[in-house]
DNA sequence: GAGCTTGTTCGACAATTGTCGAACAACGGT
DNA sequence: ACCGTTGTTCGACAATTGTCGAACAAGCTC
């Protein structure tokens, strides 16, 4: 089985885009990059656990997370390093709720 | 006759990924750092003049662009003092076509 | 005013997307 | 071996979105 996280060179800002352009995404993204790594079901933002794996699998097709298997569960986490090279500023302009006046 | 052109801190940040999020839009978006205003017409990326209007107005409407009409044309720019100063990074994460290395 | 150019608006249509419940799979503990 | 926990996958469905041609509006020029 291959879990599909792709060079991140390959994959078009516009899907990078496109993966932060949804809000459950979002949050999930900013808890990411708050708790480092978290469990699939901790990331719980008032959706299914269906549509929890859908999104989960969007940000890790779209290259901005990694997911490391460990007993039932699965932990995710940003690819913050290589996305902070590829697309400086990006990550910054987006995790804050409220951008600084 | 309202241009719709928001105020950038009332846009969500989603929506705004969410209109670069197109490849059609994001031509347009670089094309217009490129050139500073443009002409709709001169923004032709292989769409009809109908669907371009509609990238317009989803750009215009998620505080991306200003647009002034002058004679039968109306010249679009982007909004990048604004951009840049609530979302640093964001639009030099996006505007180069192949990020550096 | 007639005609051309430039854009916008209006359906319409296909494709994509977000959402869910149900079924399934894998693992751990008792 | 059973059960509960944790995720994924599979339709299905509604909503959104990108696209177009045709009709319309506004302005310029002859």
């Amino acid at each position: 089985m291959e879990p599909h996280e792709p060079d991140l060179t390959a994959v078009p800002v516009t899907a990078v885009l496109a993966a932060l352009a949804d809000d459950v995404r979002l949050q999930m993204v900013r808890a990411l990059a708050e708790s480092g790594e978290a469990a699939c079901g901790t990331l719980d933002f008032g959706v299914s656990k269906a549509t929890r794996s859908h999104h989960l699998r969007v940000l890790r097709e779209a290259g901005l997370t990694r997911t490391r298997a460990a007993g039932t569960s699965r932990y995710v986490r940003l690819r913050r390093d290589e996305l902070d090279r590829l697309y400086p500023g990006l990550l910054d302009a987006v995790l804050t709720p409220r951008p600084p006046a």
